[in-house]
DNA sequence: GTCTATAAAGTGATAGAC
DNA sequence: GTCTATCACTTTATAGAC
């Protein structure tokens, strides 16, 4: 159950934490008033700085809430892939799927739904610049090298250079199609169909395990496309 | 040369859309006051008012200036690589170049240098919901509805709906690496590279073609992954 | 823990002189 | 087209009563 104003039952610090996520979620982490938190936790304006000092300790909250977890699950995932394989490389569509699937893990775990879960998501992980709070950094830095080594072994025949910019492309395809889901619906007009998240992680999985094979038995990636190179008159 | 306060040479409404530029990709579109932008600009407080009606017109007016110009050379260039073919199917790849190439040629219109370009870029396609210029929308819709045909007929093994998310997955790699060059750097601590603009895009272009590619020729893609499915105590 | 009242600073916008 | 002065409003934060 979601808390919101009237719901008494629910502790106040929990119900900003919950209003706090539905409206950064919609609006973006800016635009969001301590007001509007407060107003929509049926809580005291007062509320906010009382429970996390300011302003910003509450939006810090909300920024570990969900990233710490999903980056331990999955690290946790991979833990148990790897042990099963026994220093052998992993098949890239299982360690792809210990990358994404964390995601349907918690947002079971959150009072939000589907949509605004994952448009939360969206905009913490596309997150401009270092407003992350440190713990959440470090997590990141020591989950994505997790996954760099993987991958790596995974895919003998590329560079770590190549590697890591495989993973920002496949880790860039997941924020933006789990946080624009909606655009994506708008621009088809409709044509993008109605998929379960199941579907959608399957989807992400397969294109970015082909993105990340390719060519790793042939040539490095900084060969020229065979792309038209076409001079172009702008 | 980039337009800022004492640069009275070059007119006060071009000032003030570069500075705003410039703070728009630095800190985002909410974070930045007028004062900002007019400090910035080195014009007077009243300036933004007085040629952009408002704070939302000038916004309006940096919204357009280049997203506009992207999809239209993008529509360009795919009519130029149709011609050649005659109405057979273009190699992905080909197609996949026409729709970044234009971020390339923008980039150099601009008075930014690349990384805050890219950066603004990121902001202005990362952009959540509906608050773009209907213009911009519809510039959206047009060309998208291209690339579609121009991609099923490349992939004819890919249902209209796959096509459709293979796409969202595809501009947002593109999107999200961009924008966030600096992230992937501070993540891998260095061991990424400083790769050109040109092995930047050839880098998508080979990862997004062998993800537009896959399976075109087999199963649909809404068959589940080969992953593991392992059951996890969350 | 919750509330009211209020402080202190910042916001976009505008009228009117030059 | 530029400037000053100012308005009306909102923002975060806090002191102090309950």
């Amino acid at each position: 159950m979601s808390a919101v104003a009237g719901d008494s039952k629910v502790a106040t610090k929990q119900r900003l934490i919950e209003a706090a996520e539905a409206l950064f979620a919609d609006e973006g982490f800016d635009r969001v008033s301590v007001r509007d938190i407060t107003t929509k936790a049926g809580a005291n304006v007062a509320a906010v700085n009382y429970h996390f000092g300011s302003r910003e300790g509450l939006v810090a909250v909300v920024l570990t809430r969900y990233i710490n977890p999903v980056n331990e699950e999955r690290l946790a995932r991979l833990d148990i892939l790897e042990r099963r394989v026994a220093g052998k490389p992993l098949p890239v569509e299982e360690i792809l799927d210990a990358f994404v699937r964390p995601f349907a893990t918690q947002v079971r775990r959150s009072e939000l739904s589907e949509k605004l879960f994952f448009k939360l998501m969206g905009r913490m992980f596309g997150q401009q610049g270092c407003d992350l709070p440190p713990v959440v950094e470090n997590g990141f830095i020591t989950m994505l090298n997790r996954f760099h080594k993987a991958l790596a072994k995974a895919l003998p025949g590329l560079a770590a250079e190549d590697v890591w910019w495989r993973i920002h492309l496949m880790a860039g395809a997941m924020i933006h199609t789990m946080a624009h889901a909606e655009s994506l619906q708008r621009f088809s007009g409709g044509d993008s169909g109605n998929p379960t998240l199941e579907q959608t992680l399957s989807r992400f999985i397969r294109f970015a395990a082909a993105g990340m094979r390719q060519g790793a038995d042939e040539a490095p990636d900084d060969v020229k496309p065979k792309g038209p190179q076409v001079e172009f008159p702008f």
